[in-house]
DNA sequence: TTCTGGTTTGACCAACTGGTCAAAAGAACG
DNA sequence: CGTTCTTTTGACCAGTTGGTCAAACCAGAA
């Protein structure tokens, strides 16, 4: 039996989350230190292990949390829907998130890029699972004529590609473009892109 | 006046720098310690430390000579060229950069991710002026109407996105795919991908 | 062989890091 | 008010990490 917890433990535990979403995505799990988490959640770092046993534990609990909404839009995916329309939606709303939740693409990317240590039985499991199974509808419309004869799973990681490129590539994207706001470029050329690429 | 390096000078800073580019690309820079570099080198710590001064150093010296062979297949897309085989061309040699060198792809990634703080200066002056001039071209074969009408910088992100992508989320993309190598259908599909988005 | 300059190493250090603990300080409630 | 439970903290610890240094080792020229 668990007991409710208490507005303080409300407020700390959404406070750590915060500042080691922060702190994770930007020097990822060996580089971010509970010294830096605990400041930037404003509380002492014994104070922070009062709340979370390990430094693990707050990486582990993002990251579940950063799952259960990640796969969402893909989930989204309606097999009964207009075939354009639902990839193009897709996509959209991918780039959507990747513009309001880079923090989270970030700490996913740097997950990842170290080799998925912690998330790689979900990989091979739900998310393969999830990926198969939309790829098996995509490939419906393309036997039925409906879009252009593609590759069902590399089109989708094409689409994780460009949207998630804008969130963890955000430094290199702004140097070459300068200060000019990339998303709106972005939105009309993934547009361009797969309208073309989808024409039967 | 600097001399000549001797045989063994030759062979331990080689040894070095393979043995950083391993570690440094799997766990980024501060995940990465002197103690597994060495090891991965064969050497000792301070022997590692007498041929390069500091951490920093050896990491610096990787990215330097990254950047260096990093851009060459953007500067070789020529302007007095066929438009479409020239973007295509890019494209290809970018991707096969990714599979041949995925720890130098990595390597950049974990840097670009976590900030760029070794190499935003680069960024904003080499890369700027080179991607700026490089889309010049491209907008010129826009305008006369030898490719459709795109924004150059969002094109040649997309292909950073998608070639990279393989080589950054490599695990990612064994764990849906199986063990089926990867490169074929991610050839095949930008070849679709890109020939499509370029007719005019 | 000896001399010389490059190479290698064991021992060491200070700073940092994740984590512990007992005690103090606050809430909450009768 | 006093009691009880939660929250906070200063002091501390053991292991790790980047880096130093003097001494030992070794290769090659004379």
């Amino acid at each position: 039996m668990t007991k409710a917890p208490t507005r303080i433990q409300q407020r700390n535990r959404a406070a750590i989350l915060t500042a080691g979403l922060d702190i994770f995505s930007q020097y990822g799990f060996r580089g971010a230190t509970l010294d830096q988490i605990a400041d930037a959640a404003g509380l002492s770092k014994p104070n922070l292990l009062y709340y979370f046993p390990s430094k693990e534990a707050i990486h582990t609990a993002l990251l579940e949390r950063l799952l259960e909404t990640w796969l969402d839009p893909l989930k989204a995916l309606d097999g009964s829907g207009d075939p354009t329309a639902e990839i193009m939606g897709y996509a959209q709303r991918k780039l959507a998130m990747s513009r309001d939740f880079p923090r989270e693409s970030r700490l996913f990317a740097n997950e990842v890029l170290q080799g998925a240590p912690h998330i790689e039985a979900i990989l091979k499991t739900d998310l393969k699972t999830l990926v198969d199974d939309k790829a098996a509808i995509i490939q419906g419309w393309v036997d039925a004529g409906k879009i252009a004869a593609i590759d069902p799973h590399h089109l989708i990681f094409s689409i994780w590609a460009f949207t998630q490129h804008y969130a963890d590539f955000d430094v290199q994207v702004r140097a070459v473009l300068g200060d000019k706001a990339p998303h709106d470029g972005a939105l009309a050329f993934l547009d361009t892109l797969y309208s073309k690429l989808l024409k039967p």
